[in-house]
RNA sequence: GCCUGGGUAACUCAGCCUGGAUAGAGUGCCAGCCUUCUAAGCUGGAAGUCGCAGGUUCAAAUCCUGUCCCGGGCGCCA
């Protein structure tokens, strides 16, 4: 519809026979923030320049040379410096209700990814390390990035990444068998936890444990140590199965999970072949890469012992998936602390000629930190996901209780544990991803105002409506709009622009600040107007069918389940 | 010191890329609304030198420069 707008006011400029092709004409058509206006506006401050007439003169100018108003709008009006656009709304809402109706699920999608292969890698827990709160934001970006591109006609492949080798297993390895070996080893992610940060806090203690890791580090790098070999195996997996529940409960899952122990070999080899070609060197023992922009500094791949870092083993990572997977496009969803560490590494594959190296992305996730400031792994100072959950559903059952007496009990456990993850992954998701986040648990618990279970409240009164109401017949079209119910149908029109913003600009918040406010709509609506028994009943339910669709492919795009009932 | 993200209402944030019509939400606070489709809701109100100072422009929260404050990073953790 703003394409058609472009149009209009083209031909109109045209007409005053001015010579104006500019290119910018198409960003200037704005969407005024008081629909009251208009539809669509065209301010005309820039002509200004190149007509070298007052704006509001040129206003007046331009809406004598359109004339009549063009199909699909109602009237075209001056204000001020404003060319004001109203389109006809019913034909609008009638087309929009169709187009809808037809396409349900899949409203919304596009083929504009022309299938490419894209592997977006997110999540990257750690073995032998907590999944706390914190992970839920990367994880949660990833999984509605992961849905997004695939609305918008990619192939995505979901990858998970994790640290399985390196010095904090070693760390974990050397406290187990130091002070807990009797203990049976266990997939609980909070015993897992609690062993590492007992670690970190011991080491620098003790005088000889610092020598003793370093040991344990280079047999988990040579596998001479049986023993060795077969803890790392086992409370490998355990952590691993610790994080199936999580995912589920997330409703995420990847297609391919990378282990750095599956890259380290191949790692050192680049490292190596990085010397022989000149771009690293050996620097007191340990193999680096000094780089000619001062502002990259230095990167070391291998350490001085020859263990390798995680540096090489992203190379590595790199490597293997673009020529393993066949992928078109990589993102990586990762802390922004690590934004020097991937600069270093896209500067790494373009210095090595790696053909794809310009079709790596990063989009740098700041911290969930705790009122008390940051949140750790290291030191414990976080909140386990597990203990977290086991509160907010608890907390959510209250409240499904109070309005629901006679909810049975699977039904009760469903629903607190969707209205939970919508609610924390809502509010990971509707931040922009470069702010930190202050992770306070009172906020948490407030499902009131802009907040994931307020999304879903708003869809279970709009199912509520529709399972009460009779056969839907076809759409009539008797019917006048009112303000209320013009406003839905012209943010429902907008949620395809919405998409295709968050699409290219990689970032869900647009589409969860979105999400919100089409349910504030929604509910103002609900308030003011009488669906089922009104005069205007076979449109309204038409509407709120609508509606339920377009927030139903909004949550799903956030990595959100609905519910029929609250 | 250098690099990087942020500074918008009491609090938490959106808007900034792509400059335009009185700067928007939520929470909290104050005042209302449940015999009517779920009150996790709705209506109204108070609340803002858009960190500060310059500059560009007809027009700056938005662009540029400087500066202050906070977070993160800067060679053998990931």
């Amino acid at each position: 519809m703003d394409e058609t707008v472009l149009e209009i006011v083209k031909k109109a400029v045209k007409k005053l026979s001015i010579n104006i092709d500019d290119p910018r004409l198409k960003s200037i058509i704005e969407i005024p923030k008081d629909r009251s206006k208009g539809d669509f506006a065209f301010p005309c401050f820039s002509l200004a320049g190149t007509m070298k007439m007052p704006p509001h003169e040129i206003a007046v100018s331009l809406r004598e040379a359109i004339g009549n108003p063009p199909a699909d709008f109602k009237d075209v009006v001056v204000e001020g410096a404003y060319l004001n656009f109203f389109i006809d709304r019913k034909k609008l809402a009638i087309n929009l209700i169709k187009e809808i109706e037809g396409k349900k699920n899949n409203f919304g999608r596009s083929e504009a990814g022309n299938g490419k292969n894209t592997m977006i890698e997110f999540s990257q827990p750690n073995t032998h390390k907590a999944f706390h709160v914190g992970h839920i934001r990367g994880t949660a970006i990833g999984e509605s990035l992961a849905r997004i591109s695939e609305f918008s006609g990619e192939k995505v492949i979901r990858a998970n990444y994790s640290g399985d080798t390196g010095m904090h297993i070693a760390k974990w390895i050397w406290c187990y068998r130091k002070y807990h070996s009797r203990e049976k080893l266990k997939n609980s992610e909070k015993w897992i936890a609690s062993i590492y940060v007992e670690a970190v806090k011991k080491i620098p203690k003790l005088k000889k444990a610092q020598d003793e890791v370093e040991e344990i580090n280079r047999k988990l790098d040579s596998k001479e140590d049986p023993e060795i070999n077969k803890l790392w195996e086992k409370t490998r997996a355990l952590s691993i199965e610790s994080w199936k529940k999580i995912y589920q409960e997330l409703d995420t899952h990847f297609d391919v999970h990378f282990f750095e122990s599956d890259v380290e070999k191949r790692g050192r080899e680049i490292a190596n072949e990085l010397i022989k070609r000149k771009i690293a060197k050996v620097d007191e023992g340990a193999t680096i890469i000094k780089f000619e922009d001062e502002n990259l500094g230095t990167w070391v791949l291998l350490r001085k012992d020859g263990t390798v870092l995680y540096s090489a083993k992203d190379l590595a990572l790199a490597e293997m998936k673009f020529n393993k997977y066949k992928i078109e496009k990589s993102i990586y969803i990762i802390g922004a602390e690590q934004s020097l560490h991937i600069a270093q590494l896209f500067r790494t594959l373009e210095l090595m000629k790696f053909k794809n190296a310009d079709k790596c992305r990063f989009i740098p996730v700041s911290e969930v930190r705790l009122p008390t400031g940051k949140m750790s792994s290291r030191t414990g100072d976080n909140i386990l996901y597990s203990e977290f959950m086991e509160e907010m559903v608890k907390f959510a059952k209250k409240g499904i209780k109070a309005r629901d007496k006679k909810v049975s009990k699977p039904e009760l456990e469903k629903r607190a544990l969707a209205i939970s993850i919508a609610a924390i992954k809502y509010s990971m998701l509707k931040q922009s991803s470069n702010r930190n986040i202050i992770f306070s648990k009172e906020e948490s618990f407030n499902f009131e105002g802009n907040t994931g279970p307020y999304l879903l409240y708003s869809y279970a009164r709009a199912s509520s409506i529709i399972n009460k109401s009779k056969f839907l017949g076809e759409l009539l079209q008797n019917f006048d709009l009112d303000e209320k119910e013009a406003e839905m149908v012209l943010k429902m029109k907008e949620f395809k622009n919405i998409i295709e913003k968050a699409h290219e600009d990689l970032n869900p918040s647009v589409l969860a600040n979105y999400s919100y406010e089409l349910s504030k709509i929604f509910n103002e609506f609900y308030h003011s107007s009488e669906v089922l028994g009104s005069q205007k009943e076979n449109f309204r339910l038409h509407l709120v069918k609508a509606f339920s669709q377009v927030l139903e492919n909004s949550l799903y795009l956030l990595g959100i389940k609905i519910l029929e009932r609250m």
